[in-house]
DNA sequence: GAAAGTATTTTTGTATCCACGTATCATAAG
DNA sequence: CTTATGATACGTGGATACAAAAATACTTTC
């Protein structure tokens, strides 16, 4: 299991990004980061230009590296083009969708609701598994990447988001109903549900957007 | 007019795929681009990672760096996702689009019209330019990166279409019938149209993919 | 002529070094 | 007390030389 030093550099970053343990604004000091890891700065270094490439974190020329945060206005934004691409993604998916992928959605479904009672923060992994899996019905390589870009650059949020509410209460109807729409066999249908419900979460996100920065 | 030394490098690799210099599959080999521009390996290797993140480029482990081709499906999806990123963009921009601007649009349709006349290859360019300056009205940072991202992708294609095809003879009814669109003041209609007349030209383009690969 | 082993080339990563930009912070001047 | 000023420490961006590992090419042997 030998990836090159600069994928490892990258996922441990790009992991500790995930789970909020950088701040926004914080700097990253390639020389911490690759001692940390037990690797030189170059690797580092060319992981933090994917990183930026992702949006996870913000490169100044002489500035260095700096942990991205999100204004409640590019949240909005990511949440449009979310509602777009895996509109697509859905309407991609639906010809090819049959009753035991239907059902594969249910479970997952159910085990996105066991992990939010209790209390499992694993729920944003579970949901994104769960959006993931109709991206992936689609068989659409780049969009898939896509959208799992987004829901990385998101996910510090969700977690906040999650921690800070009971739980997204509505969030299983609101998914059932995503299910019930591709079990309606109509593309464009499927397609306006689908994004109807991420526009629909972006304002309670949204609250959870530190105005800092 | 100091940039870093990897700006120059992404630049300048960029933009010798954009115009087809090399080709697909050709490796790119971090010394002698850095000995092109009178630099170290250093920056050439952190603009590969770049290049890779925006698709023009495929860096594969311990094997370099390889210009990236697309096949003829890869080619239908970035018109997919681009059918939707920038029907979304006419729809956002809607509202905030007066008679000024669109009489700018039929300007740079004018300009693109007369660079296809001339035979120059500066009608992609300019095409590039009407698109661009219509995801701009959607004042949407993200977007509008991402749109131009995939019309860097595409543009080598984009030239050998124009190169081949004596030119695109319908091109010009095509985008006026999008600033038709936008006069509508309908923003569901202008977004619709604009997502059929790009998906329409993708089958045009994929003529000219050679299927090699 | 195929397989195995050896040599060569490339790629990848390490270790160091240096010039220059940026930030910090104490001090001096208004 | 606020604002300049300047010294200093730090980190970035880049260069370079070197080492290790992988892939490729080349023998040699059977």
């Amino acid at each position: 299991m030998s990836a090159t030093a600069e994928e490892e550099a990258y996922r441990h970053v790009q992991q500790a990004l995930r789970l909020g343990r950088y701040k926004p604004g914080e700097r990253l000091i390639p020389e911490e980061i690759a001692a940390e890891i037990g690797m030189s700065r170059m690797p580092v270094r060319e992981a933090f230009r994917r990183l930026a490439s992702d949006g996870l974190v913000v490169l100044r020329p002489n500035r260095g590296c700096v942990v991205a945060g999100l204004t409640v206005d590019e949240l909005y934004e990511i949440f449009e083009i979310r509602s777009v691409l895996e509109g697509l993604a859905v309407r991609l998916a639906m010809p090819r969708i049959d009753e035991e992928e239907l059902e594969e959605l249910e479970r997952l479904l159910d085990r996105m609701e066991r992990a939010g009672q209790s209390g499992s923060s694993d729920w944003v992994v579970r949901h994104q598994e769960f959006h993931g899996r109709i991206c992936a019905l689609s068989r659409r390589p780049k969009l898939i990447h896509q959208v799992a870009a987004l829901h990385v650059v998101i996910e510090p949020y969700m977690r906040i988001w999650f921690d800070d509410v009971d739980k997204p209460l509505s969030a299983r109807e609101e998914h059932a109903a995503v299910i019930a729409a591709l079990r309606s066999g109509e593309p464009h249908h499927a397609e306006q549900v689908m994004q109807e419900h991420i526009l629909g979460t972006a304002p309670m996100l949204a609250e959870f957007v530190t105005p800092s920065r």
